[in-house]
DNA sequence: TTGTAGGCGTTATCAG
DNA sequence: CTGATAACGCCTACAA
């Protein structure tokens, strides 16, 4: 490969004058500016950006980390980010953590020796990121959280609006007319887990009805947590008649479970899903989901990202993203003999905490 | 960041001793070299991989270019790439091409300038790849293609055994009593597509059934294309009774085309799909797909780049993956009355499909 | 066994 | 406006 000093002696000029040219850091006479230019196109001359790092004590590589991109709902995310780098001059180094703090910490770290000139960390389960976050920002490299947030989180962050949607998507379950509804959520130490639970809470709180402590499941955001705990809530007495699933992939396992039970949804239950992946489409039935989108979020990251590279001082940013509610075939109105069902007191809550099993 | 100059400082040693324990290079005496590993760990020094790099003429990043992340396939290729990688030390970029062989250009040109130790390539549309592989070559970067191959492609490559397995799926559906099989392939300037192809025709021919020139459909590798080119076999008399798909998204949009015709999967028409996506298993009907492994061809590929690093000059390898036949519930015997068959009534098939919203 | 010095390809500073 | 020259942080002969 062709490097600076080739072109200098090619273009009979010297080091200096061949980096003012490319670098426009410094006006180079014509005659002389075209010798130059000719020679790099001559000689297929690029730039290591290996050297140019290395002085400029920064690349243009963006560092991102994200818990596996074999989950759906990530592949987007990336590709939202890879676009608006793209387009301005930067690249994407992509690490996954599988959840693992630890295995996040190692990219964190080496991350730095490559002197990256930003990062969009999905975080992991009990991410440390907070703390290690502190030392990029010293630098002055600019690091954008997005999807959930860790613990303390003060820096920038783009996430969805999860409680909104959540709350939306209840609300219209509960025009449906039910009144026995269930949620299924995922970790509820991660934030976007939290807040579409929190959603689904005040939906139900505002039509004043009580949430029974086994109507609320807790489990992974996979399709096996969802199946696992849609068995459960559907040995119930009285059975719900909605499931809000605090992801697809949850609603995937949900539908599959109730359809192993000889169930039918909607008609028997209906389940809302948050994501609207592009499986939500073709699942039987098709999924009603809280729709978000993914690409945007890693543009909106991205875009952050490079504005703090252009010199933008001002304080954290929080981006929240609208949701949207897709209904499709798996939510509709609850079976019609529901009141007749084996009664169990879900309405009053004049004692706001009933007794629970002990753990 | 600590550098090296201050750990040499802190363990009162030179330079040099420092970059010695670091890489082994000498053997340094155990008092000395436990004061630099003290040093190391007190400054939370961690080398600069840009001036290593810049020095051994070597990063240890791993570049990957493929088409689109979003594709549901590819995460999983890079999946695999990405957990060898890692656990051997390196890291992944990765670019996304849209299968637009001028901006891979701009990528294999751009990448080679940050001294990739390697390339794990799926290429683009009528990609240059050849071509650009050999300055790789040149400089000792090993480039390994998978999944598809461009035009006169001689270097390291791992591919599924595409013309195999859609040989046997023919074969079953064969086998299931059909005679009038369709296919709709891929690109066929794509290897993948062309050897499926192939192996659809091998069945055909074995069976010595004829394939007339209309049931050979060729669009793009995605759901609109399937539905749209399903629309058009459906018109057709004879009927088709099964529908070979270059893949599952394609086999996705003929299902959906097929629902929308009235017609119904598998009774009136089968289909085969490629790939065996996670969503093969959550259609409605499910999905009978050839399955082939991503993951298996992204961590081959990382194994075979990281062989020629640690010195493996053995000729280019091919490796091909097998790929094994899963049966769901959209194939079936073909309809009794096949010959009786009605042409339906397509006349409606301009009035937008519904829910099929834009993506 | 340890230390010294040169250089990887750039960019930035500073004379001319 | 142009051209030397000194870093950037590390590795590696080679010298001590």
């Amino acid at each position: 490969m062709a490097n600076m000093k080739d072109i200098a002696r090619i273009a009979g000029v010297s080091l200096g004058t061949v980096s003012h040219v490319l670098n426009d850091s410094a006006g180079v006479r014509e005659p002389l500016r075209q010798r130059v230019l000719q020679a790099v196109q001559a000689a297929g001359y690029q730039p290591s950006q290996l050297a140019r790092a290395l002085r400029r004590d920064k690349t243009n590589m963006i560092g991102m980390i994200i818990p596996d991109i074999t989950n759906p709902f990530f592949p987007a995310v990336v590709r939202g980010a890879e676009d608006v780098a793209f387009s301005n001059g930067y690249r994407l180094i992509l690490c996954n953590t599988d959840n693992d703090h630890s295995k996040e910490l190692v990219h964190l770290n080496e991350l730095r020796t490559y002197l990256p000139a930003g990062l969009i960390v999905i975080p992991s389960n009990f991410s440390d990121l907070t703390a290690q976050a502190e030392s990029y920002r010293r630098a002055g490299t600019g690091v954008v959280c997005i999807d959930r947030l860790p613990k303390n989180w003060s820096g920038d962050s783009v996430t969805a609006d999860n409680e909104a949607g959540a709350y939306h998507a209840i609300r219209s379950l509960i025009q449906m007319g039910h009144t026995k509804l269930a949620a299924i959520s995922g970790p509820l130490h991660l934030t976007n887990a939290k807040d579409r639970f929190a959603g689904f809470k005040r939906a139900l709180r505002e039509a004043k009805l009580h949430l029974a402590p086994e109507y609320a499941q807790e489990t992974t955001f996979d399709k096996q947590g969802g199946y696992l705990k849609t068995n459960i809530l559907l040995r119930l007495i009285p059975r719900p008649t909605a499931i809000f699933a605090g992801n697809d992939l949850i609603a995937l396992g949900a539908l599959l479970a109730i359809r192993d039970a000889g169930l039918r949804c909607p008609e028997d239950v209906s389940i809302m899903g948050f994501d609207d992946l592009d499986l939500a489409d073709t699942t039987n039935p098709s999924l009603s989901s809280v729709s978000q989108s993914g690409y945007q979020l890693g543009t909106s990251a991205a875009r952050i990202l490079l504005d703090r590279l252009e010199g933008d001082k001002s304080p954290a940013k929080h981006l929240i993203l609208e949701t949207s509610l897709k209904l499709r075939n798996s939510t509709g109105a609850p079976p019609n003999d529901v009141r007749s069902s084996p009664a169990v007191n879900l309405t009053s809550s004049t004692k706001p905490n009933r007794k629970r099993a002990v753990r």
